[in-house]
DNA sequence: TAGATTGTTAATCGATTAACAATC
DNA sequence: TAGATTGTTAATCGATTAACAATC
């Protein structure tokens, strides 16, 4: 597979493409040209062409895009058949529910462990996940392959449990902790799920509406 | 305040800078020049400067930003003093869940109702929320002001919700079920919390890096 | 073959960065 | 005042869109 740089962007919408994808797998859609694809995700046809086009000549001139596999060159590309291997850093509230409603292997990962500090659960199972104490981290680490730590830890831990990661060889963090861990010089990956900014982001939208439809209110009653 | 056309992409940096700002305030630090402020974020300064004068002049030359009173302009822009109203539609685990560990009021929304269709939890409260039977929405919603849903029902009932949210007249949701709710010729402001798709660009990177190692460790045998 | 649709090159558009006069 | 740093205009860079020859 060719790997060019890719910009950021690009790989922020092949998820969606993937789960539109499979979308069209459940409706018996077999088929399907960039004007049609672009039309039901908001993009352009051109745009679509585009992306595609930065790994591969996947569709089909005259034809189109085969659905089951444009799908499975997306996987791919996405990394999703490549056994990823993951553990979870705090068994809370947010971890568990992660854990319950969350499904790791669909999207390519495997969950082989989690860790907590709490001495009650240490050592029992949550959902076929072994849970362990975080003094068995380094040892962990060492004796497993681990491509990425789901952290989902209190606040306060977020910081010194990220170093003590980072330390130990991990350089993948999916950081559900509202805190901003990218260092600007610091080479591990992290994304992060921040609640607050998705929902400030909604805010900021509701209020423009909000204060458009003012404005034409108040324009409406001078006339 | 001056509303001009502001990009999607200042919009989402608005939060970060709010998050930031309450770190710099934790730490006891009140003034910020965009130098620093943007070496901490890995922004440039002209960047920080340009985002901000979007919305107006909040610095000072010579001095740079004044913390707290850049803190307010910004919660302001987003809309956090307004007093939002919002629902939760589904008190599954992924409703229960944030219930328990997301504040809605540190970000200005008042959670003041939860719906279900599950009879024995209907009528009781969680955490200071009622729990009331999905029966009930559409009149709650004529007596109510609702400025947006929180949607954590099971993917199944997405669509079907969605729909009957937007007939009763809610125009913003928050998503959390994996599915994609944007309509192309839809108004209702939708924004999705999208695990799968956060995951999956990590994924990517991951591959990515995995990839370039390869090459290089490659390369260097045959040399 | 004729029609459709790709992959790709060129044109346009928008966002980021640089520069600098204004000013605290 | 001198130094620092803003707000803003201009330049650059990158991403999106348009166009079209290639081809199924």
């Amino acid at each position: 597979m060719k790997r060019v740089k890719v910009s950021n962007n690009v790989i922020r919408r092949l998820p969606r493409y993937l789960r539109k994808l499979d979308e069209l797998t459940e409706a018996g859609i077999s088929r399907i040209s960039s004007f049609e694809l672009g039309h039901q995700l908001g993009f352009t046809p051109s745009q679509i062409r585009q992306d595609f086009s930065c790994f591969g000549e996947f569709g089909q001139q005259g034809y189109g895009y085969n659905v089951p596999a444009l799908r499975a060159e997306i996987a791919s590309i996405l990394g999703m058949d490549r056994g990823f291997q993951a553990i979870m850093i705090g068994v809370g509230n947010i971890g568990r529910a992660l854990t319950e409603n969350f499904n790791f292997k669909e999207w390519g990962f495997r969950l082989i462990a989690a860790f907590d500090v709490r001495p009650e659960i240490i050592g029992t199972m949550f959902h076929e996940v072994p849970i362990l104490s975080m003094d068995m981290l380094a040892q962990f680490l060492r004796e497993n392959r681990v491509d990425a730590a789901v952290l989902t830890v209190p606040k306060e831990a977020a910081v010194p449990v990220t170093e003590m990661l980072t330390a130990n060889g991990v350089e993948a963090i999916w950081n559900f902790t509202n805190v901003e861990l990218t260092e600007p010089n610091s080479s591990t990956l992290v994304e992060n799920i921040h609640f607050s900014d998705s929902l400030l982001s909604l805010s900021y939208f509701i209020a423009e509406r909000s204060d458009e439809r003012a404005a034409k209110a108040a324009r409406s009653e001078k006339n």
